[in-house]
DNA sequence: CCAAATTAGTTAATAGATTAACTATATCTG
DNA sequence: CAGATATAGTTAATCTATTAACTAATTTGG
């Protein structure tokens, strides 16, 4: 047993999460405390695997997690727009804005104009990019399967029907997004 | 169909997950797709639900989605040590310093030496960040409840299950995290 | 029992991402 | 078709979080 004065001595998160459950049922008489263990652990997962692919694939490659995810939209969806790509990733257009400086000063990534809209721009992977995509993915997808074998492709499937239909639903009421 | 040449014309993210999974299998003879899906997904869907609880909830009151999370585990664990803070919402032990000076200028959290240890700390909140939290987290609460409603009881126990799966099998591997 | 190594916490330097403001182009409407 | 409005992209200012370096306290082991 744990002391009351000392709740937090032998605590990881996940007894942590249980904890936190039971206090804001018994102590504080909250109501959804399923809810608030869906949302704390699918934080708390998604950011152990991400931070997991950055530092073990990504960043011994000189590349951040975001320069990733950008290289990689325009590598399968290119050439794409900025605004697109700022969609497809979840970030900003300024992140893009910027991420394409770097991007392209190292020769991995073209920015042309874009033709049918004097504002346009065109962004899409150089020979090099490419190239670089290939091997940096390879590394990146060994590495997904680590983590996925965890589960079989039917949890793997079940997860992503979950995962899906949670946010499906946001269409229901009045989700705060990006600009 | 889409164009060849313009694959990016109609792609929401969703639609671009099933784009990416074909070129990856059929043009670059990659293996892992669901493994990619399931990354890509759970990214996508942590990161939305985040934004949306943070810009609904917690920056119209003034606070940090890391703010937040820092008060939420004083709230249910502690006191506690700056060190444990950090483990529990997975942030820096820097982020957590930084944080503290912050919240406890505001009276919202106290930060009194360790008594077991000259160099340890204690963090808890405040009578006035006790019950800021109470106000704040019965909103979050409510929202994260809208948020988690899209699926069943029985759905929400499977997704725990699966995401507490996932993250269990990282011990099978050298696994990244913070210091 | 003291030097070396470890640990808790903070500070410094840097990097990265956000929002807001701004420029230029495009579209809509009266 | 002219003025107002909207949109794409960039830039500027700010904020937040990270890693690395540092201080101080504690533990370890020869």
């Amino acid at each position: 047993m744990e002391s009351v004065d000392e709740p937090g001595e032998e605590l990881d998160f996940w007894s942590f999460v249980r904890l936190a459950n039971d206090k804001l049922a018994k102590e504080h008489g909250f109501r959804y405390h399923l809810a608030t263990e869906v949302v704390l652990t699918l934080n708390r997962v998604a950011n152990i695997v991400t931070y997991d692919l950055e530092a073990a694939v990504h960043r011994p490659r000189g590349r951040s997690w975001s320069a990733f995810r950008l290289l990689f939209v325009t590598w399968l969806a290119g050439p794409l727009e900025p605004k697109r790509a700022a969609e497809l990733t979840g970030m900003s257009r300024a992140a893009v804005s910027n991420l394409v400086k770097g991007l392209s000063s190292d020769g991995v990534l073209d920015r042309l104009p874009g033709t049918r809209d004097g504002r346009s721009v065109r962004l899409s992977l150089t020979d090099k990019g490419a190239a670089e995509m290939v091997e940096l993915f390879r590394v990146h997808n060994e590495r997904e399967q680590e983590w996925a074998s965890a589960l079989t492709d039917a949890e793997q499937r079940i997860l992503l029907m979950l995962l899906d239909k949670l946010i499906t639903n946001r269409a229901q009421f009045d989700v705060r997004g990006r600009n």
